[in-house]
DNA sequence: TCTGGGGTCCTGACCCTG
DNA sequence: TCTGCAGGGTCAGGACCC
């Protein structure tokens, strides 16, 4: 790797400590890496004529938000989650796209392998940021300042992308960094950020103490408004509390690990190589749904991607989880936990329906969810049901034991997940998943970002 | 014209068991 | 046999993150 091209901005805060020692002795030192507007970058990086205009990327139905926007797109007020009908009413001339999941996740493991390369320790967070421990990297490539250096070097040249760095003694306190670090939207328009920024244990007390405490991990909106109301407002304010006085506003946990925070104290470890415990889907509609059949023809949708999300992750889940968000955005929950653990969509699907059945849905859903937890690893011993099977219409038991039920299931699944790697997602699917059209509905995760009208999302998929 | 999708973690209520 | 208690598992909901 070589240095970047780009001269790197200096924080206040690191300005003496750079001019003196940049040896990086402190530890931990931990990194953020955080990748600038991602996936609008990525659209822009391969679509050269989008260069300077306003992008954002996300759902374009009534009911989608902008998952990504570029900095020009910024200036008019955009951020992400916003609701792209207030985007567009923001800035007309914005260009808006879809979104392609699969690109991002393929840049995402680019990024990944260069992160590899300064150390194993790197923690993802999302597809776009990472942690990176590299308290014991220093010998070798040098202080973690030059590591930040190496990693924006090779981001630009191998990605052609851009990149903000945080540094510090802590996760909380690299995350926090990583913002000063990335470019900021000014009346004047976009000012490039200081790109890598680094806070020294020194530093840290004095650095965190005049933030909002709005901008510690952990303080949401919820939060927020408790600490408000008991006059907490900055997070020096925090710091000096003592937490027994929040804990009956915000519980135990989260009391005392918001006065650590506050005091510069984190001790969460970068974890590597992390394991999912949940693996779900969910998706709103287009309008909301009262009909019970076509809840149960979406809930059978994300059987199907749930179970090839577990599969693909040799995983099983224990207990199954169906969500529904109302049309007033209350949400329900129904849970069940089995002895073993399923990846069969047809399983998966009857248990979420007995859930979906114990639901009041009269109101109109707008969101439906199903998830699988308590994940076990397929390669445990399976509990077989002792219940004899029904006959497809339900009629009579069938003449297959359970266990070569289970073992037949098991082998159509591996077939369909072949052949929807070989021919594509939308290229098989059960009857219950067809559209008036006659063309399979691929699983949500090939068409993020909100809801869109199913017979055009299986057109995008259909057509090359 | 509001408010996606995929996750994690925590809490409190409830039930079962020893 | 009954009661009280502690601990663990399950369930539902909320808050938060990217």
């Amino acid at each position: 790797m070589q240095l970047p091209p780009k001269v790197f901005g200096i924080s206040s805060w690191m300005a003496d400590s750079l001019r003196t020692d940049r040896s990086g002795s402190f530890e931990p030192a931990i990194l953020l890496v955080d990748m600038d507007s991602f996936f609008a970058s990525v659209e822009v990086r391969d679509d050269p004529s989008l260069l300077g205009r306003p992008v954002l990327v996300g759902g374009d139905g009534r009911r989608g938000v902008v998952a990504s926007c570029s900095y020009e797109a910024r200036r008019f007020g955009i951020r992400s989650a916003m609701p792209m009908s207030t985007a567009k009413r923001l800035c007309p001339s914005a260009v808006v796209l879809p979104g392609d999941i699969a690109r991002y996740a393929s840049v995402s493991r680019q990024l990944h392998g260069i992160l590899r390369d300064i150390t194993p320790f790197v923690e993802p967070l999302g597809l776009d940021e990472a942690f990176l421990d590299v308290t014991g990297a220093r010998g070798l490539l040098g202080s973690p300042f030059e590591m930040a250096r190496m990693i924006r070097s090779a981001v630009a040249e191998e990605l052609r992308l851009e990149c903000g760095i945080g540094i510090g003694p802590s996760k909380l306190i690299a995350k926090l960094a990583s913002r000063d670090a990335k470019p900021r939207i000014t009346d004047g328009g976009v000012v490039d950020g200081l790109g890598i920024v680094v806070i020294t244990p020194e530093e840290v007390v004095e650095y965190l103490s005049g933030m909002d405490v709005a901008a510690l991990y952990g303080v949401g909106p919820s939060t927020a408004a408790t600490l408000s109301r008991l006059g907490i407002e900055r997070v020096a304010d925090l710091a000096e509390i003592d937490p027994s006085i929040l804990v009956r506003h915000l519980g135990s946990s989260h009391a005392h690990g918001l006065v650590a925070l506050a005091r510069g104290v984190d001790p969460r470890p970068v974890v590597a190589d992390l394991v999912a415990k949940s693996i779900g889907h969910e998706e709103t509609f287009l309008e909301d749904v009262t009909e019970r059949p076509v809840l149960e023809q979406r809930l059978r949708r994300h059987a199907v991607a749930v179970s090839g999300a577990l599969r693909d992750s040799a995983r099983r889940g224990r207990t199954i989880t169906v969500k529904i968000k109302m049309g007033d955005f209350t949400m329900r929950t129904r849970s069940h936990t089995m002895v073993s653990g399923l990846d069969d969509h047809v399983a998966i699907f009857e248990v979420g329906v007995a859930l979906l059945g114990s639901l009041e849905v009269d109101d109109g859903v707008r969101l439906l969810g199903l998830t699988a937890s308590n994940l076990e690893d397929s390669s445990q011993p399976t509990q077989l049901t002792l219940q004899m099977p029904a006959s497809a219409d339900g009629s009579e038991p069938v003449s297959a034991t359970p266990a070569a039920l289970q073992q037949g299931r098991a082998a159509l699944e591996d077939a369909v997940a072949e052949i929807r790697d070989r021919f594509g997602p939308g290229s098989l699917g059960s009857a219950a998943m067809l559209t008036r059209r006659g063309v399979v509905v691929p699983a949500q995760r090939d068409v993020p970002f909100g809801p869109t009208d199913p017979d055009q999302a299986s057109r995008a998929i259909q057509e090359p």
